[in-house]
DNA sequence: CGGAATCCTCGAGGATACTG
DNA sequence: CAGTATCCTCGAGGATTCCG
């Protein structure tokens, strides 16, 4: 069902965590709006676990200070988690959590709507993850 | 099913028309990720038809060139539709095209998701709309 | 390897005033 | 009533360089 705040009351505007929002929606985007966050998200959902060098990789051309900050910001609102594995060199391994999860029902939508302007030849692929 | 341009096809980027995307969220984004976009988008879908007074009531704090602005660029993009009559003092309507409508799967869930951030304790209103 | 620190630009979004 | 037309700001996003 589609949720909207009454005129009368849109004046007093919804708080989120320190934020005001006129729409839930709102809230949603601030959290996966950033330039690069559904595409991280995505990856993640399909990918598993990932490491920086493979994310960089995979989303080209984006910029390290671009996905270290989507990241930063993603693992702030709870919606991947960061893991250091201590070892020379270092390795860190990014995941989505149980939240970042349950993002699928946004982020499928999301794409499937977006696939009718996606000219693409090549047969869709179906990469397995949990149900 | 999500869907991510696989690693080594990421940098033969994706064609929508006349934009370039790293991923088909990417394009769903570029039409509903307005700053007032979705909050119009909802409100058309629980309320019908309305009209620019209406509107700009229902969405304030927006402002004139701000509804005017994304109202033209929804239409642009085939999802609302402006009904002008010629009255005097003259009169236009705007309400959700066939396209616009197939956007509920997409602010259902962005919608539905916010929702968790946001604090009320106003209950849930059930405005019907068509099904 | 996986970042952090700087610097810069460019355009989305807002305030304000005018118009048919 | 339903818009344009201007002007301005401010911060997201990008390029580049350094660090443990």
């Amino acid at each position: 069902m589609i949720i909207t705040i009454e005129a009368d009351k849109a004046n007093s505007d919804i708080m989120g965590s320190s934020k005001t929002y006129h729409n839930p929606t709102e809230a949603t985007l601030d959290r996966i709006g950033g330039k690069w966050k559904t595409a991280i998200l995505c990856l993640l959902a399909e990918q598993g676990a990932l490491r920086n060098g493979e994310m960089m990789r995979a989303l080209s051309p984006i910029t390290q200070k671009m996905l270290s900050q989507q990241l930063k910001e993603l693992e702030a609102d709870g919606l991947i988690l960061r893991t250091v594995f201590p070892e020379v060199p270092a390795k860190v391994v990014y995941e989505l959590t149980k939240n970042g999860w349950s993002l699928r029902t946004v982020l499928d939508p999301l794409c499937e709507w977006g696939k009718r302007f996606v000219h693409t030849d090549k047969p869709e692929q179906n990469h397995g993850h949990q149900p």
